[in-house]
DNA sequence: TAAAATACCGGTAACGTTACCGGTATTTTC
DNA sequence: GAAAATACCGGTAACGTTACCGGTATTTTA
């Protein structure tokens, strides 16, 4: 079995020509059954596969979509889930590229997916990317694009994305409640959409319940374990510290969480912490960790079958905007009453 | 900027044949210096991109890898990331495919991967998978294949993976060492050679110093922390109960401290407790849990270096089998001593 | 200055498949 | 039973590129 069946092999036993086989193989259309059977049957003891690259050539599609995100954690990987699983029902195959969280790797994943020539884009930008010459390349190619979960708005496509400001006011409004009235937060990159639209839900709420906003109680750090527990530190050692902390994602909550225990404060009691992704790590670090959790995998097949509506209508959908709900999950780090019925 | 710029308008508007045009692009062979010139000022005003479906149906290569892994989890993805790294260097794109540790899934993968003309692929077996003809059809094909980490000995292929005898007797050792003497051992599946060589470690130390093995501490269940859970709450409400806990995965570990704090013991004190693959979770729950590294980012380079060099030479490497070392990772869950001198 | 070597270029086939058109043979219609 | 419709099939071009061969025009060699 060394070299792949094609076509031409099968036409030239069956002493008929390329286009009938073709036909056989297929439609059924315009071909008599019994050399429908005769093709059928040699070509399943061939072991015979189309060349899809001869297909793509000729349809100039490759079923492909490409996806380009940012890193592996657990929530982009979830989400890959999700895109993954509706594609693949669709008859699409996926290529995930990470950029690492650098803009300069970024650009090499698109201009490579470009290359690749494949049907469309999928893409959650990096930290790093404050320009998006290389996305409007990819509109200026005609090749449909969806972002998701990091998008921006300088970017001309369909996004799906959480309610993130709605996230930063879940996780507020609990502190609140709970009691806390100085809350500090930890946020992410500036230049990030999610990071920003997290701390809008905080400022609102804090706006919202007539609480004055203190300059030095808004952090702003790298996505990093190592970065918040610094930046915790700091903040503990502030004459008038804060009694509580919001961190936009779980792993600075990780970190803000070590250098509360490294003080000698307690949670919930001396100090209250809640994060966000909902990781399952929250679940296991002592105290309990309160996340808002958003949809991650739910996203990840919204977003795919956005796109694939996207390629099969062929209509503009630049405008569509989904946006999806997040959910606050209360743990032992922020629970300090008992709601209140 | 419809149309992608082909070959031919380049001809056509430069009055020369598309050989010329295609030698003047690539070698400089043959081809004069001005029209060369031309040849590139017109492609990059065109912004040409050769297309590579056309050359990849030539030449029969398609310059990608398809990677197939059961799950996204942290050590897998870290072997994926050095994968990629190795590939990108080397001019090749990768395709990754996850089975959710589903036999069926698999199936559907490789024949994916095989349809999408992957010039190879590299695969780590799903727990579930207990028969190999899907990974025959592959070698049937001639498409090189690589098998790491979830490496089986029914597939004829080069191997690399981790020295996982090793690492269950750096485990089991430290904790002899540590002064433990009924040890458990919550193993994986049985039909995965990962978890049998590992416990292959543990059970040759117990051998070694002369130690009887008892059959009710070696557990088999799925990788699982609920499973993990259940299994330790068993271990510990048997009469002779160990004292010590050694799990071939770190969530399983994770699984079996909750229960261990549940049943009221204490870590290292009461129980002694080992991981593997050292997860940055053993770092962040209380106790520390300790844990066997493998050098995942490493493992993955050196995979798909593995892999080039077989599609390079053409060689038969089958036999070839590459063994990472792993190393212990001391920590609060079985640390009862500090080391003697 | 004739012969040989070289520089440069074009034409054709090929990779595997499908779309389209046209052409026989067979069947249907009245 | 002739005309019209239908069933079935083959040939050709096309997708974009490169390998190979052969052919002029120019340069080198003696």
């Amino acid at each position: 079995m060394e070299k792949q069946a094609t076509i031409i092999d099968i036409a030239r036993t069956l002493n008929i020509s390329t286009s009938t086989v073709s036909r056989a193989l297929r439609n059924t259309f315009d071909v008599k059954a019994e050399t429908r059977e005769a093709v059928m049957a040699l070509a399943e003891k061939l072991n015979y596969q189309p060349n899809r690259l001869a297909i793509s050539l000729l349809k100039r599609q490759t079923h492909t979509i490409g996806v380009i995100i940012p890193n592996l954690d657990f929530v982009l990987s979830t989400m890959v889930k999700g895109i993954d699983e509706v594609a693949l029902e669709a008859g699409y195959t996926v290529m995930v590229c990470q950029s690492n969280e650098s803009f300069g790797r970024e650009l090499v994943n698109t201009k490579r997916l470009l290359d690749s020539l494949v049907d469309g884009i999928i893409v959650s930008v990096s930290s790093e990317t404050k320009v998006f010459e290389h996305i409007k390349k990819i509109k200026d190619r005609n090749i449909p694009l969806v972002v998701f979960d990091r998008v921006n708005k300088e970017i001309v496509a369909p996004h799906v994305q959480l309610d993130n400001v709605e996230g930063g006011v879940l996780a507020t409004e609990h502190l609140l409640e709970q009691g806390y009235q100085k809350i500090a937060i930890l946020a992410g990159p500036q230049n990030l959409d999610i990071s920003n639209k997290r701390m809008e839900g905080y400022l609102n709420t804090l706006k919202k319940h007539g609480l004055r906003i203190k300059k030095d109680f808004i952090i702003h750090c790298d996505f990093n374990q190592d970065y918040a527990y610094e930046a915790t530190k700091e903040l503990l050692t502030m004459k008038n510290r804060p009694d509580a902390i919001f961190t936009i994602s779980d792993r600075m909550a990780i970190g803000a969480s070590l250098a509360i225990k490294e003080k000698g404060l307690r949670m919930p009691t001396d100090i209250g912490l809640v994060g966000f992704n909902n990781e399952p790590i929250t679940k296991l670090v002592t105290p309990n960790i309160s996340s808002v959790e958003q949809p991650a995998f739910e996203m990840g097949k919204i977003t795919a079958k956005l796109f694939i509506e996207m390629m099969n209508s062929k209509k503009d959908m630049n405008n569509e905007e989904i946006i999806l709900k997040p959910k606050l999950f209360i743990r032992e780090s922020s629970l300090r009453f008992t709601k209140k019925v």
